[in-house]
DNA sequence: GCTATTTCTGTACGCCGTACAAATTGTACG
DNA sequence: CGTACAATTTGTACGGCGTACAGAAATAGC
């Protein structure tokens, strides 16, 4: 009985690995968008005919879900456990590494909140916000609702930042998006919407760094006042 | 030159309306989630050839956005302007009817994050809620980006929650959602997730009206406070 | 070496969105 | 009134999708 922890399987050797499907549909996603990552596309990429990526997952869902976790698992959440770090600058750390993370593949992000963020990094995520809440003082109860109202601020923003980048254009930088909705703010007529016109600027730059940031400060600041 | 505002237009009469198409969209979209809302199916419905859709939309992507703004649309922003009710108390009712109207569709839901809200109804939003803020006494920069807090509230709160709602589950109870999530979360190992495992009944409850309002509080908080 | 098991391919099915041409139905003008 | 023309709808078809199924090739344990 000596530890037989050998590959120990008949059949041939598997040809990928559920990484190379994964890193196979990132590419797709980010190059040409939701509609790309197929499982033919995936398949194509990788060299297997389309119905080999079913030896992998059981199917396109598991696909996803898979790399939703990947994504989330990217972010290494004992970085933000130092606990000679104010609990606040330790959530907004963690904040803004998540949405430059999933920014990163903003496909990705589409297909996250399709569907339920139920994984184990999703709930790794919660008790790690949860434990960084208590710090603040907040009861089991409070923290577990903020740890949501947070989750709902994080991803809620990045996915409203994803959804206007049309499919495969995942290499924009900040700055261009912003100018571009301006110049689309720029047609808001005056007459029937005076203080849009007027914020035009400001709505720009609602999916700027800037804006995350001031709308996370008050968060934290509604979690941490009165 | 009397004007001439008839019909007036040869070939045979239309034997729909857009909104005949949306409204069959939506049934389906509430019984059998996205994949039902598929253009074949909406024809089905109404009774005419698939192609024949292609009259009253450019394509699939545009009922998509006609059913978002119809949606939207349902909401009477007026209802939330009489300026007797305090603004913190308007913003709350506008947030829940909202949610009340969109999570009716959740299927809807998720093609409404799939692509930007840049329509009219959105800018109106907009509007409304910055002329809102400005009562609380915010300067138009901090209203606009307070506006666009909240749309990430509420938007990322619905979509969270109908991101849990498996294809073609719109006629389920809040409660009984609640209840599907604890047992769930009963199995969550108390070792590795202690805090998670204690707060299994708040978190099962994230998607509960209770938690939208408590964190929907947070929020106005931390715009009104300090 | 034989057998059981796994991996991968070939093929096929039923769906999807939608392009194109023809048939039908109506208006406007001679 | 007849005719030309425009709008609507249908029939048909194309390419792509996810994936089920059967068979061939490869590998492990007996």
């Amino acid at each position: 009985m000596t530890t037989q922890a050998r590959s120990s399987k008949p059949g041939p050797r598997r040809s990928l690995t559920e990484n190379e499907i994964m890193d196979a549909a990132l590419e797709l996603l980010d190059e040409g968008g939701v509609s790309a990552a197929s499982v033919r596309g995936i398949a194509a990429r990788v060299g297997v005919a389309p119905n080999a990526v079913y030896t992998y997952f059981p199917d396109k869902a598991a696909v996803i879900k898979a790399i939703v976790e990947y994504l989330l698992g990217q972010v290494d959440l004992a970085v933000f456990s130092d606990r000679n770090v104010p609990w606040r600058q330790r959530i907004e750390s963690l904040a803004l590494e998540l949405r430059e993370r999933l920014t990163a593949h903003p496909g990705a992000v589409s297909l996250m909140i399709g569907g339920p963020m139920d994984g184990p990094r999703a709930l790794a995520l919660n008790e790690h916000l949860m434990e960084t809440l208590r710090e603040s003082g907040l009861d089991p109860a409070e923290a577990a609702r903020a740890s949501y109202l947070l989750v709902v601020y994080v991803f809620g923003s990045i996915a409203l930042e994803s959804a206007e980048l049309a499919d495969g254009l995942s290499g924009i930088s900040e700055a261009a998006r912003v100018s571009t909705r301006l110049k689309g703010f720029s047609a808001i007529p005056a007459g029937q919407y005076p203080l849009s016109a007027g914020a035009a600027r400001i709505m720009a730059a609602y999916v700027s760094t800037e804006q995350y940031r001031w709308g996370l400060k008050k968060v934290l600041d509604g979690l941490a006042g009165a």
